[in-house]
DNA sequence: TACATTTGTGACAACCTTGTCACATATCCA
DNA sequence: TGGATATGTGACAAGGTTGTCACAAATGTA
């Protein structure tokens, strides 16, 4: 939890300094990434970082919090009762992912660290939430879609969440093995991960949907 | 490269030398990896270390190439010819895959990490190697099965590679869903991860073959 | 203006890391 | 046995890390 002081802080500061240990943390595991750095590249004194969060793992909680918040305001735009056809809804899941991702690279890429880079002790009690929140919801959409007839009750459930958040989490890597460079660039430049390649990222989301698709049905 | 001096070594030494070593390496990144604990565990002098390699990652290429030489001693094993469906052979890399993880636990830990949550840039340089080789590998095979008509040929070949490996990859996690408790055990006791759950493996193996199976086709 | 409260500072201690090197010991060979 | 070579040792330097704390500056308040 933050303090007071950094609570009372102008919105232009805090901003700020949200960016900076962001960018740290997005860049470096928890273990290596350094707070020396942090304060550095804003040019304010150490004391103040421990002025406004009590510890490094005080500091990354709150990014990760903050950083769920914000994705969670993207995704939970999307409305399950909007769409028919499960398909049709899991794509704009899709879609929602990039605009998160192009509204705010930083988050989307320390988020993409702590869920599948991240494998320091101090943390670990803290990253299964997110995951087994997900879990939890393509449980849900499932059991519901075998109801419906949209998804083969013959596949053991179990098996069919793993399918569907496993292809939805290596999206990021088949983008990456066909557009290698822009990614590399990107991300060095510190640009969002996607960045130009929207529509390209729509036909992979797409074929790939088809895909999943058809194994489940 | 690892200097005369250490493949001097007795056997003996040289083993649990490697060992200690993996050990460490599988479970810590390579920047939070510490030699001090490597050789606290050996009970040996840090100097000994620098005698042996002439750096960490020096000591960390030699790991990697020992383990990697380890999986292909184990996998190259399976001959596609062998099988006349290709789905019949692709499983049985599975089976070897569990063979090696049973036979050489250290080093499947090792690769799983330097394969999916490594990230210090002190060795990125070195990670490509292992991913795009695979990749060769499976994008031949995905060519050849259009051909013979087991894959069908509208699927762009990247997408059902990607399909592939990314599947291939993420069974550990389904398995790890599944069996939770005994997975925890295992690492804890320097088991291997798989162990007693053969069977079971064996079973989402099949389950998940017939969904990418029904995929492709 | 004068005082109280909040915010900012950076030297510092304590602890880690890697790689070195002069020295000690063990092993081999004649 | 004696001398050369190979192997083992651990204190040490140089650099990094986090969290602290007495103090300075800025801001709010009366």
């Amino acid at each position: 939890m933050p303090t007071e002081t950094f609570l009372n802080l102008s919105e232009e500061k805090r901003q700020r300094f949200i960016e900076a240990a962001l960018k740290e943390f997005a860049d470096h595991n928890y273990d290596t990434a350094s707070v020396n750095r942090i304060i550095k590249e804003l040019g304010i004194a150490r004391g103040s970082v421990y002025q406004y969060f009590t510890d490094k793992l005080d500091l990354w909680l709150y990014l990760k919090e903050y950083s769920e918040q914000q994705k969670m305001n993207v995704i939970q735009s999307v409305d399950r009762k909007a769409f028919t056809n499960f398909w049709d809804y899991y794509r704009a899941l899709f879609t929602q992912g990039i605009h998160f991702d192009l509204q705010h690279p930083l988050c989307s890429r320390f988020l993409y660290r702590i869920g599948y880079k991240e494998s320091s002790k101090e943390v670990s009690n803290y990253l299964d939430g997110w995951k087994s929140k997900a879990k939890l919801m393509f449980t849900h959409w499932v059991e519901e879609e075998k109801e419906a007839g949209t998804i083969n009750p013959s596949i053991p459930t179990e098996l069919a969440v793993h399918f569907l958040i496993s292809m939805s989490t290596s999206i990021t890597e088949l983008l990456q093995n066909k557009y290698e460079v822009n990614f590399d660039e990107n991300f060095k430049n510190g640009k969002p991960l996607i960045a130009s390649n929207i529509t390209e990222f729509q036909l992979a989301v797409n074929e790939l949907i088809q895909l999943l698709a058809k194994a489940l049905t």
